[in-house]
DNA sequence: TGAGGTTGTTGGAACGTTTCAATCGGTTGT
DNA sequence: ACAACCGATTGAAACGTTCCAACAACCTCA
């Protein structure tokens, strides 16, 4: 920046009101330092900035698994909603393991982010109530919290399960399981817990719901659901299959699938967060749909706003509600009319 | 830091060794240090040391498309091999549009990152270039450069459309489509290169291949150009689709058989990438594997030594070979035996 | 005893910005 | 003719580190 006022003529003030205050300086001034910053190639230094403002343009985004569309979708909501606000999102992928959580909050913490959008590993908040209480805001994202230090974006998981489950109940499945772990994940508590709701709700035995724990909620352990569902003995083994995440669905229905079992009429299957590829899987995979741009933007949003607003700030608590998006992996009836008439043949198999 | 010096009795370049250098520094008064930066919850501020070092440690890697599971593998190994050596990525999203490519590289370049990883959208170098004269490391990846200003890491994007397309061959199709685009991308043109070699190879006519071009290689675009196949009047029919990549291709497999189609018999269907969701798929995607993790890990291991090694620094190209994962969507003839015997049925159909 | 080492600590300059009070011509209003 | 004001520019003080030459205290050996 020097090198660029010498060359223009002006003083340093000058150049950095250039930059930042355009309207300030004379236009002859202003197109003077502007030829000189085009000629000597210059470009801001990001980290004095920082370093004088005290905060950064950043916003840390730690997710859960990036190779998970739900989350890609969620970044994109964030990201959009960050651009708009001249912000940057830095994704940083935890894999379900706290250690890299704890890693990657220690650097966001070191560059001062403007602030952390988490969906957090455990149910251990204490370093969040730390880095918050230090200033960093934080925002929990696909996870509600009564907690008075932050804002929290969620979707309602306890109804989502009760909405799949209900679905398998009303389409005749007495034996149902549900997939997924592990159970200190809140999502898969909770989905599961909507499940169980929704049993009693239909005069049936919570206790009856078959637990099939994954060690995580990936395509893989999907895959191994799905085989240890089928050494199930067939007099016992359940009609429908609740996943706690498509990519565990998808799993499941390729396992099932590649063993000679029809899907839905041997094993009904519904996934939860309708990915892209939900739809996109050759049996239609029935899902429970989230606003999972929506959740992104809106984290972003009370975050900046947090972040902007420093006292009078107050901290919002945000519930989305899923939908049911039912496809033929679950359908073992003619097909509901639904406003858009469906293409496909429908199943006529009951059982 | 300034405080924790105070609290703990000693000057600043101290608490600096503690941080740095502790072996420098004799065990009581580090431990005094440690102890002082416990009790006020000191967070070292990034932007401090990176003005004062010259250079931050993060790396930029900015892909095509995040929600394509074959960028997040690349990143996946871009991170490991990142954080072996005290890095970190930040992933950039250019989703193929060179305003966005743009966007990021202004920002990481201002952030002084330690180099950047891309795969650029057009073929228009001159910004890379730029920056690489500035002194930020690129590495091109997914993508073959005779440049001698960076190093890259790809896949010979010609031998796996090769194979793709004599794959298909010898299964006994003639009449074979490409989908994919815009063929401005050089991956898209090299696949479809490389089919049209195998064609002439066979003794058919390389201009015989039937172009499906798509605005992007997203799984819509596939549906897209699902539909646009099953258009054709059937006399005229390709029988089989080579993908630019496996999104395409999935695309492709849930409009088709959504339209009652069968899958390899009525189309047969090969991707690119092989990305998890290929073989999950309920008719299991064939594909051309390439090494995404090795990718990711190459391309950040020739960085980070130009970024060291700075002066003596020999730029390198990596190219890696792909291989076919042939699976049921382009089978027309009985399973050939491969060392693992599949389980499924092996298909019987000929045409 | 004093020269030379070793070990641990210190003070201050530098990194590249932003910000703000101060300054400087030049008008304007009275 | 003077005060008051205006817009444009400047100069210097931060911001929080790292790095390095210098120093102090102590030890060792001739």
């Amino acid at each position: 920046m020097k090198d660029v006022a010498r060359r223009a003529g002006v003083s340093l003030g000058t150049v950095s009101n250039v930059l930042n205050r355009p309207d300030l300086v004379a236009p002859d001034t202003r197109q003077r330092v502007l030829d000189a910053i085009d000629a000597l190639g210059f470009v801001r230094n990001e980290s004095a900035r920082q370093l004088r403002a005290g905060r950064s343009r950043t916003i840390g985004l730690v997710v859960l698994d990036v190779s998970n569309p739900f989350f890609t979708d969620v970044a994109h909501g964030a990201e959009s909603a960050a651009a708009e606000n001249g912000s940057v999102v830095m994704l940083c992928n935890s894999g379900q393991r706290p250690e890299w959580e704890g890693r990657y909050l220690d650097l966001l913490e070191e560059q001062r982010v403007q602030g952390v959008l988490i969906t957090p590993v455990g149910t251990d908040y204490s370093r969040l109530e730390l880095l918050a209480a230090r200033g960093t805001p934080v925002v929990l994202v696909d996870r509600g919290s009564d907690s008075a230090n932050w804002c929290s974006v969620a979707v309602d998981d306890i109804l989502g399960g009760r909405l799949a489950a209900s679905h398998l109940i009303e389409q005749g499945h007495r034996r149902i399981a549900f997939a997924g772990g592990p159970l200190s994940l809140r999502q898969v508590a909770e989905r599961r817990l909507g499940a169980t709701e929704a049993l009693a709700a239909a005069g049936l035995d919570p206790a009856a719901l078959r637990d099939i724990e994954t060690p995580a909620l990936t395509l893989g352990d999907g895959r191994a659901a799905g085989d240890r569902i089928l050494d199930i003995a067939e007099a016992d083994r359940p009609t429908a299959v609740f996943c706690a995440n498509d990519l565990l669905a998808l799993g499941v229905l390729q396992a099932v699938t590649g063993r000679g079992a029809r899907v839905p009429r041997d094993l009904a299957i519904i996934g939860y967060d309708d990915i892209d590829f939900a739809a996109a899987a050759t049996v239609p995979l029935s899902s429970v749909r989230q606003p999972r741009e929506s959740i992104g933007r809106t984290a972003t949003e009370l975050l900046l706003d947090e972040a902007r607003a420093a006292a009078g700030h107050q901290h919002r608590r945000v519930i989305f509600k899923p939908e049911l998006a039912i496809r033929a992996s679950s359908l073992l009836r003619r097909r509901p009319r639904s406003s858009a008439a469906p293409r496909g043949r429908a199943q006529a198999a009951n059982d």
